[in-house]
Parts: structure tokens; C-alpha cells; sequence
DNA sequence: GATGAATGAGACTTCATTCAT
DNA sequence: TATGAATGAAGTCTCATTCAT
């Protein structure tokens, strides 16, 4: 019955990788233990490395996934047409995160992800890959509103794009220090950036 | 001989210091050992004992250092008065990160830092003040800035100067990722965002 | 499997613990490693450290064995009527000492736990605890016989009952010293103490 | 100007053996570290070992002295001529060993000694030549007694010398463990044992 | 003589991984 | 398949001892 034991085997896989989450959120990648990971899911060392040849394995596996989630997000965003809508995306995308209750827990991994990926080189390419798949929808709408005369034409679309990134990525790191952050406020800003009602404030926000 | 002491105490702490940077920067905080250190700093582990109570102490002498190095530079940010000057200052500070020969390994210790004060209660208070003591002189710039009508009122000085330290933590993590990220165009767009420039490209960047 | 589980962890311990006491009674709790008793017991220190958290842990768990087997020792005295037969259950004791294979190594762990006691408040209670449990029901002995006429009521029988059991403990410091003590002759002392036969010759003993 | 020599030789090793029982009766032979003798006797760890070849020869040398004051008390009583006197000798030692300020310190020390020449045939030659040379005056004095019909005939004196021993170590191991043991309720008890007292009260104590 | 920084072997303990059941 | 006891290498830290000053 090999259905049956395909299933079996992506439902305990996820069932490692959900209590992983939870044990790397909790402590990090290097001071979780396969124990902890074991006591989460309920389930014996041996049992875990039915599913995983190795720590490491599990630490990637688990990357992937993020990155899956991360990944869908975007998938959204590129749908859209207009720049103006791209931004209520964006909006859109901070606000999601507001909501998941796992946040604090999602953000804790993400850090943990970038820490880890300046030592370990498949992680790395899991992250930048990650990041290139957000990058270049983005320079693409840009390179559209820029050929509409939106967006300053001078400026390189990649860049804008790794802007747009940075301010994702940088509120993210702010969370993680200081969970009173008044992430509305902050969307406000990211949007008057980038519509032009930064600079003098003739528009309502 | 105390006179040899007070110095040479110093001396040690900075050398143990310099060599725990290197491990960590490779290795990370929990993956680096003892030995590591002790071997990059030709010193015994006795010897490093001497001058840290445990690797936990080093990593906070570690993270305080890191964290005044990045102090300095912000106060001379403080330091100008016009808005324009700020955007200078802080294309200069971009700027003197790509000139250091460790640039690199900086970045590592930063998000390093970032990981670790995730889950250490010491090195999270340490990189919140860090932040704080970055983010209060940027605010009390845009605020003047908004008094003088330059930048719209609307917006929360407090969140603005978070999404400027985004865009420099942002370019951080990027950086980590890909080394080949083109800085300058990068701080291109951070000037138009912060100018007026982005949105319609009616003035040289 | 956990039918094995219960009886399997009770013999480990005992196991542990019977490697322990060989070393402790070698090279003292303090210079005995764990890996001394790792290689007495045939097993690696994870395995000792699943059965106990630590060092000290099986310092403390070997005390408390030790004391229940001495507590038996002294049920059986307190179970006897007269004041003649306490004396000949005492001298009994002394006896069971000989015969016993492991006896000086008991002499050994005796004293080291009477040093260990002078500074582990865990061990310290413990023992006293043991002692006010030997000293106890042979004040009660004393106060039947003092109340009958056969010992000097004048005499606190806590004092007395500490007297006898400086007799045993006594001895056991004198054979740690020195293994060719007759201890045959060292009881007759005691009982002719114990019976009045020792002031003036009048009685054989 | 080896005179100076000498006697500073004698001071410090006098100063540094003083230090060395303050830190061994606090905390053991074995977790007492040179580092706490230095501190203790205002010393540095190389000006210690330039008058001690290593912490044994410290150890050694103290069991040394303690053994050597010990002395001087039974060399008194072996002065006395009649049989009661050596009871008020007796009783006088104990006395003595109450009215010490360093009691406490003395005694930890005493045990720890045991516990070391369990296994050090250094230290267990000298507490047993320290105990023959208690025990071989004490024999005398018994034998004395018995020719002059005062003990019973019957008895070994080397084993009632014993006896005679372990009453007062056995109370040194009592007040390790209880500080409030009564000492003079203790004494009594030893007199009224040796004296015939304590067998049928005819006779006040 | 004295200092105290330095050494480095070795102690305790942890934990990723294996394997008999 | 699953278990969890066992392994043992490796990590952090200590401390008796040495030696340049």
C-alpha cells in the first residue's frame, strides 16, 4: 500500500516540521535539541530519523516551508496590475501578518533563517532564491510604472525593489525587539514613500 | 606590577574580544567554541577565563562593543541641522560600511546579534536601546522637518525614522544574502524616497 | 515497551549505584569521576546521566541507600524486650559487620559520607536523620532500664544512647585505620561497659 | 643570612597552613582550591608553592600539625598517675574542646582527615600513629588499674584504650552533624561508664 | 623572593545519532 | 514502523602548577 504510506509519510513529516517550528521558534536552531523537537511532536528520536537523515535536513526542510508560505503571499501581489493597487497589496501583506496569531513565532524563525544562512550555503540559496522570487515581480511593476511615468525613471527598478524589501524586512526585525511597534503607523509611512506623500504633505494619508 | 595590569587587562579583553568576533562571524555564537577562540587568539582556556566569566559574557561584551561602534555613527548624524544634511549623512554612513575591509563580517555579527537577541532576554535589551538611541535623533529631525513643511505631518515622526532604520537593516540582510548587491543605486532610491524624488522623476537623483 | 521500562531503569540504578559506591569507596566522592563509574558500571556517561542528573545525585542517592541498610539493622534491635538482650542484638551488629565481604569497603563510604556531611546540608540531614533514628529507640531502651533499675537514672538517655552509638562509630574509624583491629575483644569491652562488668572484675564477661 | 631565612621559611609556611585550614574545614581537601588558600593567606599561588611542593604536601603538612596539637593534650594525661584522675583528665579533654572558638573548624577538619587516609597511606600512617600514640598510654594506665583490681582483669586494655577513643571521636562525629549536642550530659555518661556509675544507680554523678 | 598571568589536562555534562527490541 | 536506551564525541569550564618579570 504504498498510498497509504506516502500519505503517512508526508503527515508525520509535517508533524516533525510543525513541532520544529515550534522548537526553533522557542530556542534557535542550535540550541534545540532532537529531543525537544521529539517531546513537541510527540514522537521517539528514532521515529524522527525515520523521516529525517539529520538535524540539518529538518533545519532545511523547515526553510523550504517557510519560504513556501512567504512565497504564496507574493504569488498574490503579482497578480495585480496597477501600481496603485500593488501598494494596497503591500498594505495588505503587513496586515496579514498582524493577524496570524503565530506571528511572533513566524518572525522568530525568519531571523533565525537569515542567522543561519550566512554559515550555511544551502539555506543561503533557499533565502536569496526567496528573496529573488520577491524582487523581480516587484522590479517588474516598477519597470511598468516607471514606462508610465509614475516612478522616477533614473532610478534602477532591482533597487527600488530591494528598498521595498527593506522595509518588510526591517519592521520585521523591529518586531522581533519591541512587539509594541504601531505597525499601522509604519504602513502609513511605506505608503507615503512610495506615492509621493512623504515629501511635503499636501495629500491626506 | 599593577602598573602592567590595568593596560594589559584592557589589552586581553580586546584581543579575546577581536578573535571571539572572528569565530562568531564564521561560525555563529553557538557553533563557535571555546577552543575556536582560544585558537584564533593564541591564548589557553584559562586564559580567556581570566578575562570572561563565559562564553555568555562574551557574547554580550561582544554585542556592547558592536553596538557603540554603530553609536558613534549616529551621533554625528545628530549632530547637523538641515534635512538635507540628514540625507547626506546617511548616504555617508552607507557608505563607510562598503569602505571597511570587514564589512562582511560585521554584517555576520549583525544579524548574529539579531538571532540572538530573539531568545536572550541581555542581548535583546542591548539592541532595542541600540535602536532607540538611533531612531529618537532621526525622529526629532523629521519632526523639524514636518514643522518646517517639508515633510507631510500627517505622517508619525516615529514610524518614519523606523522605516529609515528598515531601509539601512533591510540593505544589512541583502547584503548578507548576496554580496553583489550594487549599494549605490540602492541609496539612490533610499535618497529619492526620502526627497520627494521617487514618485515622478521630475528631478535629477 | 514499557513492561521492560520499570524494572529495567530500578536495575540500572542499582547497577549505577553499586558502580558508584565501589569508586567512591576507592578514590572518594570527589576524585572518583564519572568516568570511573562509567567504566565500573560498563556504560556510557549518557546512559548514567538518563538514570541521574548529576554528580551529586548519585552521591545523595548512594547516601540514602546506605542509611536504609543500617535502618534495618536497627529495626531488628528495637523489636527486643530486655535490656540483656539489646546488648546482645548490639553486639550482633557489630558481628553482621564482619562477615560482610564489602565491609571495609561500607567503612570506606561510611567516613566519606560522614566528610561529605560536614558540608552538603542534603547529606548532613540525612545522616542525622539516620543517627536520631539508631539514637531514638535506644533511649527508649535506657529510660526501660533506667526506670527498672538497671542504669544510673541520673543518666539523660539521649546521652547514653549516644554514648553506645560513639562505641560503633568508633570503631569503624578505628578499622578504616587500621584492618587488624580484633573487634572480638573491642565488644567484650563494650558489653562489660554496657553491664557493669567493667568497673571491678567480679563477673567473667 | 640564613637565620631570617629560617624563621620566614617557618612564618610562612605557618601563615600559609593557617590559610590552608580555614579553606579545607569550609569546604573539603578536594573542592578547597590553592586559588582560595592564596586569597585566604594574602599570598600569591607562587609564593605558596616556593614552601609547599604541591596542595598534597599542604595537605600532609596540616594533618601534620593537627595531629602534632592533638599530642600535646594526651602527653598531659599521660602524666597523671591514678586512675580517677585520668577521668578528670578525660573530662577535661572534652571540656577543653568546648570552651575553642575553632571547635567547629577543628572538627571539620578531624573528619576530613578520616575520609583522606582512607585513601592517602600518607595521612592514614600518621592519624594512626596519632591514635596508637592516645591508645599505648591509655593501655597502661588500664593495665595499672586492672593489677590494682580497679578494671576488670579480663579485658584487653588495648581494646577498652579503644573503647576509650571512640567515645570521644564518636562525639566528634556527633557535633559534626548536631551542634547542639549537650557535651555535659555526654561527659557524664563517659565518666559514670568508666567509673561503674553507670550500671545500677547507687551513686549521684 | 614574590607575583599573577598563563597553561592545558581533565572534569562534568549534553546531545545528535544508532540500533536491538 | 516505532521505541527509547545507549553511545561517545565534543563542549564548557576549572584548577594545580609553572615561569617570565
Amino acid at each position: 500500500m504504498p498510498k497509504v504510506t506516502e500519505e503517512h509519510l508526508e503527515a508525520r513529516r509535517k508533524q516533525i516540521l510543525g513541532a520544529a517550528s515550534a522548537c526553533f521558534s522557542r530556542k534557535g536552531f542550535h540550541q534545540a535539541t532532537i529531543q525537544d523537537i521529539c517531546q513537541e511532536a510527540h514522537l521517539s528520536p528514532g521515529a524522527v530519523y525515520r523521516y529525517f537523515g539529520s538535524k540539518e535536513e529538518i533545519i532545511e526542510a523547515m526553510a523550504e516551508e517557510s519560504l513556501r508560505r512567504n512565497m504564496a503571499v507574493i504569488e498574490a501581489m503579482k497578480a495585480q496590475g496597477s501600481t496603485a493597487q500593488v501598494f494596497d497589496e503591500l498594505a495588505g501583506f503587513f496586515f496579514s501578518m498582524l493577524d496570524d496569531l503565530n506571528k511572533q513565532a513566524d518572525i522568530c524563525l525568519d531571523i533565525e533563517l537569515w542567522a543561519e544562512a550566512v554559515r550555511n550555503p544551502q539555506i543561503k540559496e533557499l533565502l536569496r532564491h526567496g528573496m529573488d522570487s520577491h524582487r523581480q515581480p516587484l522590479s517588474e511593476i516598477i519597470l511598468r510604472a516607471q514606462e508610465q511615468g509614475e516612478i522616477n525613471p533614473a532610478l534602477d527598478p532591482d533597487a527600488v525593489a530591494r528598498a521595498m524589501l527593506s522595509l518588510f524586512d526591517g519592521l520585521v526585525l523591529q518586531e522581533a525587539l519591541n512587539q509594541d511597534v504601531d505597525v499601522w503607523k509604519y504602513v502609513a509611512v511605506v505608503k507615503a514613500l512610495l506615492t509621493g506623500d512623504f515629501w511635503r504633505g499636501e495629500r491626506e494619508v
